[in-house]
DNA sequence: GTTTGACTTGGAGCGCACTCCAAGGGCGAA
DNA sequence: TTCGCCCTTGGAGTGCGCTCCAAGTCAAAC
C-alpha cells in the first residue's frame, strides 16, 4: 500500500506518516523496488491504535515510549498495560470534565434564550 | 485584587492573564494608584467563563471573537448565542468520540489482562 | 536611605505537533 | 525521450498558546 493510500485510510497526512516513522513511532515500514514505502495491514492496525491514543490526548513522547516498549518484546507487556490503564483514567477524567463544562455551556445558552 | 490573587483564583498564570489582556480577551482591567492591575469580581466571572471555553477546546481566536461581540453590546447577543450553540455541539461530539475511544482502550486493556 | 519584592511594558523565546521545502530518483504515458 | 507525477531524504518553517526576559517603577520593610 502506498503512503497516500495509508494516509487516506488512517486519516493522517503522508507528511505525518513520514514524521511518525522518523521519530520511531512506526518501525521499519517495508519498501518496494524503488525504495518507496509499502504499508502492510499490520502497519495500518498499529496506526489506527496510535491515532486513538493521539485523539485521546496522549503526547507524542508517551506514544514513543509505548512504541519502544512494544518493540522491546513481550516482557514489557505489564508496563504497557500500566501505561494504558493510567491513560484510561486520564481520558475518563477528561470526559467527566467536558461533561460538566457542557452543562455549564447549556446553562449559559439557556440564559441567552430567555433573554432574547 | 492583585494579578497573583486573580491568577490563583482562576487557575491561570499571571503571565497568561497579561497575555489575555494584551490580545483583547479581557478588556480594561482596573489599575490602582501605582498602575498595577486591580481585578474586580466581574473580571473573575468573565475569566471563569473564558477558562471553561478554553478547557472545552475553543481556540483563542474564537474566544477573541466572542469577547469582541460582547464588548460591542447587547445587539450581538444572537450571534454570541449562536457561537455557543455551535461550540456546544462540538463539545458534545468530542465527548462522544472520547467515550468511544475509551471503550476501545478498555478493550485493549482487557486483552492485556487476559494475556498476562 | 537602601534594599526587597511585586508590579509594569514590549518583545523575544519556547515546546509541541506537525507541515513544507529543496534536491534528487524512478517510472509510466505520449 | 521527454514529460509529468509521485516518491525519497534531511532539514527548515509554521501556528498555537503560552512563558520568559530586560529594563524600569513603586511601596513597604528594615
Amino acid at each position: 500500500m502506498t503512503i497516500q493510500e495509508a494516509a487516506r485510510r488512517c486519516g493522517l497526512s503522508a507528511d505525518t506518516l513520514r514524521y511518525y516513522e522518523r521519530i520511531g513511532l512506526i518501525h521499519a515500514v517495508g519498501r518496494n523496488g524503488s525504495g518507496h514505502r509499502d504499508y502492510a495491514e499490520h502497519d495500518l492496525e498499529w496506526l489506527d491504535f496510535l491515532t486513538k491514543l493521539r485523539s485521546t490526548g496522549m503526547s507524542i513522547a508517551d506514544m514513543c515510549r509505548y512504541a519502544e516498549l512494544r518493540r522491546a518484546g513481550a516482557h514489557t507487556a505489564g508496563e504497557r498495560r500500566l501505561m494504558l490503564e493510567r491513560h484510561r483514567e486520564k481520558v475518563a477524567a477528561r470526559i467527566a470534565e467536558l461533561t460538566q463544562d457542557l452543562s455549564a455551556l447549556d446553562y449559559k445558552i439557556k440564559a441567552y434564550r430567555e433573554t432574547t
